[in-house]
DNA sequence: CGATGGATTGAACTGGTTCAAGTGGAGTGG
DNA sequence: CCACTCCACTTGAACCAGTTCAATCCATCG
């Protein structure tokens, strides 16, 4: 039996990365058309979604459950303190998770993209509200069904507890960011951890970096304001380390110097 | 077959609440002398500990894999990026967890008590240093037994999991406070958090809270500087909302204002 | 082509830091 | 038992990184 299943992780910025799985866990992409949902004719070796590489009849069991949907950018997916359903597989585009305070203020937890999850780890409520960045492609699956699903299949079990371990520890890397980094180090370890997701995404797109999420966006989650992250854009291209072509792509020009600057801006 | 596992979500300073768990993954604290090992002659229901209420024989094998040891005030217990062979659980005093950057600013993504653990949100080197706060008595287990041992009890792993995923909800809290909440607003929320705790702990306290941790530590932890840390206490103080007595005892004279100023300091 | 909304830039301001000095309590040794 | 030391904590004052407020730029879209 495999266990088909992948994203999560990448929750807070810190892609999971498949070493050290057993065989009878391992993980794959998918190749082709998604076995879990026939409905889906786009999968591709970048759609890695909940599949479940599970004997055929297993497989349609878990394909009856999910439900496809599409979100427009801006587009509430799901939000703080709504009864947790589902849980949810991007299959393209960007989502942002984030938490508000009463007065409006908000930090964004997570940047998540084709093939991450979402809503796993949640109790009877969402604890953070998932909005669509880009326009998206969806899939939600009942949550109580997956979590049943752990008892009789738990390798699925114990690589969900694995991915979610990792993401943990990602988001202890960005409390230390948060907690003590400044402006400039925040914004180069952003971009270095963007070029590291695009890289494995679309391998050989060189040092190019495209950045879907808003000013605003990098701001909420970089805990800055809009204004710090603009002039710190500035800055770096001044420092000729970066070239930017528009809001939303930016081309790395020096990565080492770069990440120098992530720990001792 | 009774689960027996506390502690770990509290890192970051959610207590885990036994709320929903179903019969035969329920709970309980150890009540007298601790079952899995016989060394332990201190248990109480305050401390709370990887008991396994499994069959007498089941038990006798956890017992056999679990070593008792003691650490002074600020001694490590363990260290980023070293192997992380054990899992910890704190029998009594208080634990830090922290990050460093290369220059050694330092980042504290959780305070531990006792009944809490760590080291099992890792992979095989630890994310992270733990040290003693207070003298501590701790006890350990070799990582990959407890973890092979997931397959053989279920609801043992689905806690671990549960506790897991309580723990990075808190995560996320503690993000939200270090990049959108400003000084008084963090030592508010960090007061009210230790209250809570305290309160579980040892009933009938009253609003008399025990700080056993160093302001540098709760500086460290809530991304401030010692000077603000001790600046707020007064500024708090002068508020009428609360009294000190000595650096290490806190008395919470008035929580509702102490909530409010939490979000909207 | 004008309107809209994100992104940039400038200038004043400020919350929190930094640096520096002072305080107090616990531990040590005479 | 007091004097001395040490170290954590507090307090003060200057400073500055990042915010706030305001103006402008620029790309997109009806």
């Amino acid at each position: 039996m495999y266990v088909f299943i992948q994203g999560l992780s990448k929750l807070s910025m810190s892609p999971y990365r498949f070493s050290g799985s057993k065989p009878e866990t391992s993980i794959r992409l998918a190749t082709n058309n998604c076995p879990y949902n026939s409905a889906c004719d786009g999968c591709s070796s970048r759609h890695i979604s909940l599949c479940n590489v599970l004997d055929t009849d297993e497989l349609k069991s878990f394909s009856k459950i999910s439900t496809d949907f599409h979100k427009n950018a801006k587009q509430v997916i799901c939000s703080e303190d709504e009864d947790a359903e589902y849980i949810y597989n991007i299959r393209s585009g960007s989502v942002r998770i984030s938490k508000m305070l009463s007065d409006g203020r908000r930090q964004i937890t997570g940047f998540l993209f084709a093939g991450d999850f979402f809503g796993l780890s949640c109790k009877d409520k969402y604890s953070y509200t998932a909005e669509a960045i880009t326009n998206v492609e969806i899939c939600r699956f009942p949550r109580t069904k997956i979590i049943e699903s752990f008892r009789e299949f738990p390798a699925l079990g114990e690589r969900v507890f694995d991915m979610t371990r990792t993401e943990l520890d990602s988001t202890h890397d960005q409390m230390l960011l948060l907690g003590r980094k400044n402006a400039k180090e925040k914004l180069c370890t952003f971009l270095l951890t963007m070029w590291e997701k695009s890289g494995r995404l679309n391998e050989g797109n060189g040092d190019e970096v495209d950045i879907p999420m808003s000013r605003s966006d990098i701001a909420d989650f970089l805990g800055l304001t809009v204004e710090t992250i603009s002039r710190q854009f500035t800055n770096l291209h001044k420092l000729g380390l970066i070239d930017l072509d528009g809001a939303h792509k930016v081309f790395l020009k020096d990565t080492d110097a770069l990440s120098a600057l992530a720990e001792n801006g």
